[in-house]
RNA sequence: GGAUCCUUAGCUCAGUUGGUUAGAGCGCCUCGUUUACACCGAGGAGGUCAGAGGUUCGAGCCCUCUAGGAUCCACCA
């Protein structure tokens, strides 16, 4: 059968993926030593981005080169249930329809999720499919899947045993907008424009006696409970006297705290310790007591004026600089621009409020996770990385695990319910409050204890649960996939993710299984436009790979996403990356077209890759040759076919480098640096020659046909498809003795020697 | 404010432990199609490797400083 002048993935791609799942190939075989990955889960509402795409290619070359040097393989994938980030996309999806959370009760809206995500599932496992992922889909996981909850139960369970858990009413940063509270990381800084606002809180017994405080929160100041001033700064004078607050009428001490800075805005600092994290540190040097004065819907509340009960925060803040203007106590207010913390979902400026929450204290945690990685029980690439995890480990706060939304794990924890109060609770808050009985008995369980207890009303923060896959996900504690595959060889994620899971993995497994989650750690970049911008649906400038893998191949799109990249940094995503990697694959195509014509001998060809004039000559079919091996003893004679085995000698052993560094990007140079300008461009051209002289045809027959098929091995891990096509080609002419190029050996440094 | 990375051909970037004439892809110019491949080939133009100083027999690579850019962390009311 005549091959094409051209590569059509397209025609291949499905049929060589379906070939391999046939074969068992994916998954781990009974010899060698293991290798294993666990696949970050993409969420699985989502559908494939570029960013999965190079996750997906990254660990994929990883593993079939782990595969093609004998070891057993076990890639393990899975989805995300990705809590907070489902519920916001399932609220938009609800939003469209007239509708919102409000509009069902708990029960109703998980169940309509998990329907909901399980339907949207598919597409993404398709899609890593299209990918080529070798991975072992029979220990596929979803991050809500039985086990993985039980394994989060116990960990929590373990904290709360060794103390490492706590309940408490602690400052949060909360989404009034979604209603949840969120950890410190997921907390974005934006910079926003702001007013300053300078006003004079009078002086206590003295006339006419001010002191002035500068604001960019005036409505924070109805819960005040001090003013602190520089040590040693300009307001020296006023320490230890009280200010009142106007409005109000409260009064305040007046304070010193080093963390005022005596230049900065009038050199005085309003301390509203319910809404402020430093406040609330400086309220916790000097003893201060908190006053809530906004809910968590940011609306005001507390003992307040009456006209402001109820008011949202911002509008709060005009009505108090007005009634503040009319009492002349505002000195002036200045145009600022600010960094201030939003929800990284909707912007929303992030409330600071006092709820009560779970909390794992995890600098002891930490300690574990900074000596592992400090002796390289870890290693990372790239290696600077390794300073970044560490400072953060090392500067850690306890993490607040609870979330109020209702996708997720629930909280297994009990309280016993209150006697009914004099009256019904009318704002959320309180009712959240007396549902969660602040203060009240407390069991951590995961049924209830009996009548007259209730179950939290929270679910855990996604990140708490996902910091335990790597051996929850294999089946911890008692499964093969665990005991053989754990701790795995290699995470290979997103540079962008290494605290919020990494730095969290760690931790969490040391603390839960005693051994690191993983050996290595492999970190990605994150893929940009075509300009070097991060991609957004709101920009437009989204690059589709499932678009790009139709038209191009996805060989194509594999190759665009790992030429030319280096480990931990960004690229640019162009047009221009797809086609070279299509124009690739098609040369790969046509210098097999060539050397099978050569290898076949070209009696029966009408378009024969070599020219009529050979037709007698290399009619000696080398498909007779059916044992590759023999070529490991060549004896070549002719000075450029030991010149190019020579060159190939040397690719083998300058990839094998690169892929024991990691240099993945760098590998995929090497060889196709050597297979279109060494073997395609030099060595083809002069075995036309060779090849129509009797005595040198045989010789050079066995070159190329061990250039190819060498070059086929060291480019399968990146060009699956291309590869195991034209190698089914070869194996269905008998040129090849493995069955399936997926299977094959890895080329040895030594060959043709 | 702290940290990390980057600055090499018009553009995007490689350059593996310092070692002859610094590379690729794309773009550009000339030529080429019964030739494995025009998703191609042959040839070519184009670089004081950001700047300055230092170490060295030798520096794109190591050290110091300067300038510009990116990212992460902290965050000032």
């Amino acid at each position: 059968m005549e091959l094409p002048k051209s590569y059509i993935a397209k025609e291949h791609e499905a049929h060589i993926y379906d070939v391999w799942l046939k074969s068992g190939a994916f998954k781990p075989s009974k010899t060698g030593d293991n290798f294993s990955i666990l696949m970050p889960p993409p969420n699985a509402n989502e559908s494939l981005h570029v960013g999965h795409a190079l996750m997906v290619t990254v660990e994929d070359v990883m593993i079939r080169h782990a595969r093609m040097n004998g070891k057993s393989t076990n890639w393990v994938p899975g989805t995300d249930h990705a809590g907070f980030e489902t519920q916001v996309v399932y609220e938009k999806k609800l939003q469209k329809e007239d509708k919102s959370r409000f509009d069902f009760t708990p029960e109703q809206l998980r169940s309509n999720i998990r329907e909901y995500v399980l339907a949207q599932q598919e597409t993404i496992l398709s899609q890593i499919k299209a990918l080529g992922a070798s991975c072992n889909w029979g220990e596929l996981y979803f991050t809500l899947d039985q086990n993985i909850i039980d394994v989060a139960y116990q960990t929590f369970s373990k904290l709360n045993k060794d103390k490492l858990l706590y309940r408490a009413k602690r400052l949060v940063n909360y989404c009034v907008k979604h209603g949840t509270s969120f950890s410190d990381l997921e907390v974005e800084y934006e910079d926003r424009q702001g007013t300053l606002t300078y006003f004079k809180y009078p002086i206590k017994n003295e006339n006419d006696a001010f002191i002035t405080v500068a604001t960019t929160r005036p409505e924070t100041m109805l819960g005040d409970t001090a003013v602190a001033v520089s040590p040693n700064g300009k307001h020296k004078s006023l320490i230890g006297k009280k200010a009142i607050i106007p409005l109000i009428n409260r009064e305040i001490p007046i304070i010193a705290d080093d963390a005022v800075l005596n230049e900065y805005g009038s050199g005085c600092v309003k301390v509203t310790p319910a809404h402020s994290h430093i406040d609330a540190d400086i309220a916790t040097r000097h003893k201060l007591p908190t006053i809530e004065v906004i809910d968590n819907r940011g609306k005001m509340m507390g003992d307040i004026p009456k006209d402001l009960i109820g008011v949202k925060s911002a509008e709060a803040r005009a009505m108090i600089v007005e009634k503040l203007k009319q009492l002349n106590l505002v000195e002036k207010e200045e145009a600022i621009n600010h960094r201030i913390g939003v929800c990284y979902k909707c912007k929303t400026p992030i409330e600071v409020l006092p709820i009560e929450q779970w909390w794992v204290s995890t600098k002891p945690l930490a300690k574990k996770a900074i000596d592992a990685i400090k002796k390289n029980q870890i290693t990372i690439t790239p290696k600077e990385s390794k300073r970044n995890i560490v400072a953060w480990l090392e500067n850690i706060i306890d993490w607040n695990i609870s979330r109020q939304i209702v996708w997720g794990i629930p909280i297994p924890a009990w309280y016993k319910k209150q006697v009914a109060g004099s009256r019904e609770p009318v704002l959320r808050s309180e009712l959240r409050r007396a549902q969660q009985g602040a203060g009240s008995e407390i069991k951590i369980q995961v049924d209830s204890p009996g009548t007259g207890w209730e179950q939290d009303k929270d679910t855990f923060d996604t990140w708490f649960s996902s910091t335990q896959l790597p051996f929850a996900a294999l089946g911890y504690p008692n499964s093969e996939a665990y005991k053989n595959h754990f701790p795995t060889s290699t995470m290979e994620t997103g540079a962008d993710i290494l605290y919020f899971w990494v730095a969290r993995m760690i931790m969490m497994s040391l603390y839960v299984t005693g051994e690191v989650p993983f050996k290595h750690i492999y970190l990605h970049g994150l893929v940009l436009d075509a300009q070097g911008k991060k991609m957004s649906k709101s920009k437009g400038n989204v690059v589709d790979p499932i678009t790009l893998m139709d038209q191009y191949g996805t060989d194509a799109l594999r190759w665009a996403v790992i030429h030319g990249t280096t480990a931990g940094q960004n690229f640019n995503m162009t047009l221009d990356r797809v086609i070279g990697g299509r124009n690739f694959a098609n040369k790969i195509w046509n210098a097999a077209r060539y050397v099978l014509a050569a290898g076949q001998g070209t009696e029966n060809r009408e378009n024969g890759a070599v020219n009529s004039e050979h037709k007698a000559l290399t009619s000696s079919p080398l498909g007779k040759l059916d044992q590759l091996d023999k070529y490991d003893q060549l004896d070549l004679s002719i000075k450029i076919n030991q010149q190019i085995i020579s060159k190939l000698q040397k690719l083998i052993a300058d990839v094998n480098k690169a892929f024991a560094t990691n240099q993945y990007g760098f590998a995929t140079d090497l060889i196709f640096d050597f297979f279109w300008h060494e073997f395609c461009d030099k060595y083809i051209e002069e075995s036309k020659t060779l090849l129509k002289t009797p005595q040198t045809a045989p010789e050079t027959q066995k070159v190329l046909l061990t250039c190819i098929t060498s070059s086929l091995k060291l480019l399968h891990p990146f060009m699956p498809f291309v590869t195991e096509t034209i190698w089914q080609e070869f194996e269905s002419h008998k040129l090849v003795d493995e069955k399936l190029l997926i299977l094959a050996k890895w080329p040895n440094e030594t060959i043709g020697k």
